[in-house]
DNA sequence: TAAGTTAATGCAACAATGTTGCAAAATATT
DNA sequence: AATATTTTGCAACATTGTTGCATTAACTTA
């Protein structure tokens, strides 16, 4: 699987870097989501905070990884398992949040409600953040 | 409805205090969500930022506000409507960010609906956040 | 209502997170 | 291999949030 990187660099038309390979690569290898320091730790010193940054818009635009939305406002990513593309992005799935080991899981075969709103209030897109406990925690 | 003010701080045991009648008026007259930016802007520089944040904080602990979680990562806060207690909230309504005019609603007559998850993960809260337009801007 | 007690505020200093411009280095193209 | 393009690292800055502590304001009780 180590070499899908690279292609999946390619086919995002992204040059193919030491940052954007390492950085892919932990999102591959990781169990859940990732948060900007999680990224900084693992990697050591290897790239620049602000490579990292960079990198991370750069997958989050091409529709390699999504944002997750947190109740604690901590920015978390991981990556897009539906057909998502460069500023399209399908990830309608529920998140969930462990309050005991604080991993966030993308549940990719819970898909988000659909939500009566008011009249005139049109939706875009849901977002639903469960928090609890995880598997490995209950 | 001005005067429910002092009596809201009363109830919560919080000494009464020109930033706190301030803050919690901002909220009462809002119709909808508030960030830490808006309060700041809103009350010139009679306040230190500071202030601010340990206001918010308070209201947040003693129930008179909740957070709302958003897509963007930006912190706001709104009045808790429902019967909300010194660390117990029961906020469980969707709210809605309007991609168009930046206002945030309180969605109070729309539950978050029940999320089947996996075996193994247990639930403790739902947040709801859906984005799109508002009914003034449809 | 005045004195004593308790709690909140303002200030300064700091930490964490994120952004921007630009020269140097790496990658892609020919 | 030479050139053109993109990405990176660095520095500098902006924003957001936190903490300790002296000053000030609010509450309590006499
Ligand atoms: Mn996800
Ligand atoms: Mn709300
Ligand atoms: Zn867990
Ligand atoms: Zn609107």
């Amino acid at each position: 699987m180590l070499h899908g990187i690279n292609e999946t660099l390619k086919r995002n038309q992204l040059s193919i870097t030491d940052s954007r390979k390492k950085i892919l690569e932990l999102f591959v290898r990781a169990s859940g989501a990732l948060a900007h320091a999680d990224i900084e730790n693992q990697s050591g010193t290897e790239f620049d905070r602000v490579t990292i940054y960079r990198t991370l818009q750069t997958f989050v635009e091409k529709g390699i990884i999504h944002t997750i939305p947190t109740a604690d406002n901590s920015v978390r990513y991981a990556l897009c398992k539906d057909a998502c593309t460069e500023g399209h992005h399908h990830d309608d799935h529920v998140h969930f949040m462990c309050d005991d080991c604080g991993k966030t899981y993308c549940l990719d075969h819970v898909t988000v409600p659909a939500v009566a709103l008011p009249k005139g209030f049109q939706a875009t897109q849901t977002d639903v953040i469960v928090s609890g406990k995880c598997m490995n925690c209950a």
